[in-house]
DNA sequence: AACGCGGGGAT
DNA sequence: ATCCCAGCGTT
């Protein structure tokens, strides 16, 4: 280690232990209560999860509780934290700790890394915190201040960037001290050294921080800024069926893998383009949209031009342009079809977005007949 | 490597 | 109202 990192990792342990916060999952040494909080601090804030944290461990006090109970139970604990994954996967785990560990965190990287929603930063904080093991956790706090402090100009968005600082945050650790100087680390992105208006002034290690005394401590870390969402301009068609399927809407259900997966959505179909300048015309959108009818089999055609919604995932942006259509015939429906009325909403599940167009058609039709 | 997964705070 | 935050599992 040389005299910069012996200097970061001395003065950085000397703050912490004037600086630390007394949070609850601080009070002694429960592995399972790092555990617990570190899951839930996974995208969460510290004062978000505080609460949760409480009422979480006073319902499931051991991993032996937690995997005894009922999911709905766990599920309703965590009901506003957002992510619910990560509790069906924190019980998934704890009925594993208490079937293969009996009932205890084991003290050890391997079978803890191994566990579902235990990923590599999560398996270092329990190691490191819990145990007081010698291994990183490195989580977006700990890469903006080490990023920072040594004007590491990599790129923190990119995995491998990750597996960087991991080698770099290893090497501060103060051998008998991982505990302390994991959490040191983090609280000190988390209260001095934050992503837009670091407090240089107030910093244990400022002194030596590469990135300030270079004048980049704004500018660090490099993170590229994940691509805008490619719009898809999208045709949909909203089927009002007739005869016994007066009143009802066509659905259909998404496929098994990918995107929104057994979701069900209103028949839609991506644009071509017509024109060189891509945009299409009103009679183009109409006869796609009865070409998609045909193809999928459905006795229907487009009326007129019923609204326009739009959807943003990650990647995509969907602009579509909804079709009033008119089912032409009672007929048999292509698999992975269904007609819907408004009282049985409830039993499918649906994107937001068809959702929102599905009740506004199904309250628009009520008040037409309400006059 | 790309993508999906919620909610909250800052601006 | 819009931008930003960010670890893990799946594909």
């Amino acid at each position: 280690m040389d005299e910069q990192q012996a200097f970061f990792s001395r003065e950085l342990l000397r703050w912490y232990h004037e600086n630390r916060r007394d949070l609850p999952w601080r009070r002694g040494h429960n592995p399972y209560y790092t555990w617990v909080s570190e899951i839930m601090l996974q995208q969460t804030r510290v004062d978000t999860v505080i609460p949760y944290f409480e009422r979480f461990i006073s319902k499931f006090p051991t991993a032996t509780a937690l995997a005894d109970a009922k999911e709905e139970d766990v599920l309703k604990a965590w009901e506003g934290l957002g992510y619910y994954s990560r509790a069906r996967n924190l019980q998934a785990a704890a009925r594993e700790v208490k079937e293969r560990y009996a009932g205890e965190v084991p003290d050890d990287v391997a079978a803890v890394s191994s566990l579902k929603g235990i990923g590599p930063y999560t398996a270092g904080a329990i190691m490191s915190i819990a145990f007081n093991r010698n291994e990183p956790a490195v989580d977006g706090n700990v890469m903006r201040v080490l990023s920072r402090f040594f004007r590491l100009h990599d790129d923190i968005a990119k995995p491998s960037t990750r597996v960087k600082i991991e080698k770099v945050a290893r090497a501060l650790i103060p051998d008998g001290h991982a505990s302390h100087f994991n959490q040191a680390l983090m609280e000190l992105g988390a209260l001095t050294c934050t992503p837009k208006s670091p407090s240089c002034l107030l910093c244990p290690v400022m002194e030596h921080c590469e990135g300030r005394l270079a004048g980049e401590e704004l500018l660090l870390p490099i993170k590229t800024k994940a691509k805008p969402p490619k719009p898809e301009v999208r045709f949909a068609a909203l089927v009002e069926g007739m005869g016994r399927h007066e009143g009802q809407l066509l659905i259909r259900k998404r496929p098994d893998t990918g995107l929104l997966a057994r979701m069900w959505e209103l028949p839609h179909v991506l644009a071509q383009k017509q024109t060189s300048k891509g945009s299409t015309t009103q009679e183009a959108a109409m006869d796609q949209v009865r070409e998609l009818l045909f193809q999928e089999g459905i006795h229907a055609e487009p009326v007129e031009a019923y609204c326009d919604a739009e959807h943003t995932f990650s990647h995509i942006q969907w602009q579509m342009r909804v079709y009033r259509c008119k089912a032409l015939s009672e007929m048999a429906l292509p698999p992975g079809y269904a007609y819907i009325e408004r009282e049985h909403m409830a039993e499918y599940a649906f994107p937001n977005l068809f959702v929102k167009l599905i009740q506004g058609y199904f309250e628009e039709q009520q008040s037409v007949r309400n006059g």
